[in-house]
DNA sequence: TTGAAAGCGTTACCAT
DNA sequence: ATGGTAACGCTTTCAA
């Protein structure tokens, strides 16, 4: 509808470029820019024209050209370690928060799956200008990528580690949680307050979230003058299994146990059914870190102390975004769990010895 | 290390453009990028001076670039619905299998996340450049994506979804998957096996798996000689044990289940062992589209028709490269489900009538 | 085999 | 307020 240009009006892959937008409005190349990026005055009126030929001709910006004009892509990665064991609940909840915050604030937020140990391609994507800053999950205590990547000065942010080498990072509050965790229990009356914590190996690989929690659980329970006695367990229902075995066989079994282990969790409420006893009657079970999504499938469902993903998500990308546009590294961000009451802690029992094991109290009969 | 120029060793986040190799090379520019494509002959000398240039300048080429002048981005997005449950240890292996795919290629695989009814995001992404084609997955009968995206002429290619309307498609082979579960348990001896579905509004939904396996498992019932009984269960524990007690109420339960629905199948377990019913003395059971990791975690494991999601990954990046490459529209990719043996399916009991309800031989005592 | 130059679709700056 | 035009970093002709 203007002097006979041949019009393509949708579809069909011919590809509608500024320049042909602007000649349907009859303006410049650079005002049909300008009413796009508001990066100058347009008046009302070619602004509407400008945005009636755009929407005829099915105008779509070009990113690519965008992005190397601008020396920005406007895309942020996610780069998580992905195993066949999939993103876990808590790690979804932690995407889709990072995502809303991300278009929020005009950036695509897009999760490039890499190999944990290697930091190459996530450098090539990073240094290629695909991605204008990498937001880092799961990072180890001594992790490869966090060197390389900050040594070739791509911007990024950490999450889930504490500060250290004043990198922008976001975190589970872990010292917080635990404390709440040990002083709901004990409050409760309990004394004798176990945790159920990752496997071994994963502190001595440097598991940032297994440390942290037995520090902040062990510190809590010394604080009160309570025993801590902490489990590490395998990732599995058999291994909760076992570390229940191990809790409950001995004299001094705990009355209430708290499982940062979302698999093991569902071993040792396996176990503590298989014999017989009752939650939250005679033992109470908290999960931690977790979300009530999981800890709820257990039978009994358990309390839990739900992980702040969806907030961690959004502070991460708010991080990244503050060392994009200030090159200044802002304070870490700890967020703590929130307590989600399912019903499987309640009062310690009555210190009643056991009929098998008598103590302190020579055989008060039973 | 040449004609007095300032060279920066690295990082620092100065952009090193070919243009500087070319110059540090004592080369044009577009000898440089023909030593990168390949796109013409370069003698070995040359290319041996131009190396040395790039990695001594640190060169990384300029994806955006590259992309806004070939017109490729060499990313391929890969859209799914997320919702707070994260991603399933199958999506997980599809997402694996496809991302290796892709690097053997030569092609990046981002994973996009979007909501799974707003195709517009998804539209603007694909047709901004930033990808080349889209891997759609979770896609329903009835998709708005699927639309928008082929009417944008945008290449995709569907996972999960039957062919229809001639678009690209890899899928599990869900008939030959329940034909299997059911011949495997039949030739076992069962004559009574039932199947415990998605549930009920997923067929109203017109959710692909959970319909064409429904269909399938009573082709092959009944292809056998048998009743089949389909039941719908809720995605969570209640939901399977509700099923379950459904089925083990009535006076003609099954000696065999089939389980295509991970949270139920927990439901079922638990159900079972509470009402100490051994498995597979009494009652054999097997999970369907799942995987060992999920189906194996229940006490006892699960037989298990592993879901081939590595393998379609890798289809469903064949087949998209294929649609962009020759604009063909290949067929349909089906894969089945393997077969692992966890043990929980065994021969069906002899038929011995209960204690407590005596049927046909009046009662044989127990 | 190599060099020079014209795009790719934007943004950003300088005039007007 | 608007119109030209030089980048942005690369690929891709076309000559040499």
């Amino acid at each position: 509808m203007e002097w006979g240009r041949a019009v393509e009006e949708e579809g069909s892959g011919v590809v509608v470029t500024m320049q042909d937008v602007a000649r349907h409005a009859g303006v410049a190349l650079s005002t049909v820019s300008a009413t796009l990026t508001a990066a100058r005055p347009v008046s009302a009126a070619t602004r509407a024209r400008v945005e009636t030929s755009m929407t005829a001709l099915g105008y779509r910006p070009n990113a690519l050209a965008r992005g190397l004009a601008t020396k920005r892509s406007r895309v942020l990665a996610l780069a998580f370690p992905m195993g066949p064991a999939g993103l876990s609940r808590t790690s979804a909840e932690f995407v889709l928060g990072a995502t809303e915050a991300a278009q929020d604030r005009g950036y695509q937020l897009v999760l490039w799956p890499f190999a944990a140990d290697a930091a190459g391609p996530l450098l090539d994507v990073a240094a290629q200008g695909l991605a204008d800053g990498v937001l880092l999950m799961e990072v180890g205590l001594a992790d490869p990528r966090v060197r390389a990547l900050s040594e070739a000065g791509i911007p990024l942010t950490l999450i889930g580690r504490t500060a250290q080498g004043g990198l922008p990072v976001v975190d589970v509050d872990f010292e917080a949680t635990l404390n709440a965790a040990v002083q709901h229990l004990a409050g409760l009356g309990h004394r004798r307050i176990a945790l159920i914590n990752h496997a071994a190996h994963r502190v001595v690989e440097g598991h940032g979230p297994t440390i942290r929690a037995g520090r902040a659980y062990h510190r809590a329970s010394t604080s009160l003058g309570l025993t801590p006695r902490e489990l590490h367990a395998g990732e599995s229902v058999a291994g909760g299994r076992l570390a229940a075995e191990e809790l409950l066989d001995g004299s001094e079994a705990p009355t209430a146990v708290i499982v940062m282990n979302e698999e093991a969790a569902f071993g040792l409420v396996a176990e503590l059914a298989a014999r017989g006893i009752r939650v939250p009657g005679e033992v109470s079970v908290a999960a931690v870190v977790s979300t009530p999504a999981v800890a709820g499938q257990t039978v009994p469902p358990l309390t839990t102390w739900h992980a702040p993903g969806s907030a961690l998500g959004r502070a991460g990308v708010d991080t990244l975004l503050t060392v994009l546009d200030t090159g200044q590294v802002p304070e870490p961000v700890l967020i703590g769990c929130g307590l989600v009451d399912l019903g499987s802690t309640g009062s310690a029992p009555v210190p009643e010895p056991a009929a098998d094991a008598p103590r302190n109290p020579p055989t008060l009969h039973r």
